[in-house]
DNA sequence: TCTTTAATGCGACTAATTCGCAGTTGAAAC
DNA sequence: GTTTCAACTGCGAATTAGTCGCATTAAAGA
């Protein structure tokens, strides 16, 4: 049998406490061969290339256990769609091409501190903060 | 009759070629004076409160007409919902305290100077942007 | 191998938003 | 002031993204 390859994530899963059935096998190799940030959709459609019957319903449960296990990381872009990326080492933020609709990520330690010293003058501490640039090619 | 204060957006939205009827009297009347970034529902719960009989539908299509005009400003949180806001004189950012869900405004010229020079350094133009940085009140 | 219970597929459901349509009404032209 | 007509309205039905209940299946520990 052609066992493919073991997803880095699929270890991860297992320490989660949660089970890795079929349908998680795939969806974790679409997941470690995606480079990009695709939503349920595209992630459903990838899954049914490599094995038909897969439920979009399976794929929305299982990213919403590896978001609430902290494996993979949820955004909502301005199209309203959820999309997914593998948890990063460190924060990035987002270029969003507005021709192409491409992602590019980035980032700013400068821009991190100043975001730090902003908010304690205001009196808050930071939980998390998101920066999406819309830009265009330059030519 | 009691003829209110003719909205500042009323003539913007005349200018725009588009008809100042009854009900967008009453929209643009919560509009101005909202100080906030309510959601449609709110917008037309406000609305209704003038001026019972006005459709959401309506809401929903006069924001889109505004928006689209560049009358007014709409976000997507990360609820999912769409908020509006007045044009800003000035582009600024948000706090939203994620315990309460108060947004708050604020603006960093050096922040924006070094989203251009990182943009730049990528070969992009920068279209547009957005911070949303979530924080809790320190005490 | 047995058992327990998480996970699956399905279709029904919800929430936010859009749309089709028939009727109404601003506002420009008379 | 009246006429005219496309823009606008309210309604309810449709659409879209995501969730949920339920009967069934299957991980994985005993």
């Amino acid at each position: 049998m052609t066992q493919t390859a073991p997803s880095i994530l699929a270890r991860r899963i297992q320490e989660a406490g949660l089970r890795l059935t079929a349908p998680r096998r795939v969806i974790l190799q679409v997941l470690d061969s995606a480079d990009d940030h695709p939503d349920v959709e595209e992630l459903h459609r990838r899954a049914q290339a490599i094995e038909p019957g897969i439920s979009i319903a399976t794929v929305y449960r299982t990213m919403n256990a590896l978001t609430e296990h902290g494996l993979i990381e949820r955004q909502r872009f301005d199209d309203g769609r959820m999309r997914y990326e593998a948890v990063p080492e460190e924060h990035h933020d987002h270029f969003i091409d507005v021709e192409t609709g491409e992602v590019v990520e980035f980032r700013s330690d400068e821009i991190e501190r100043l975001q730090q010293d902003i908010a304690r003058a205001h009196g808050f501490e930071i939980v998390s903060h998101r920066l999406d640039i819309f830009v265009r090619r330059k030519r």
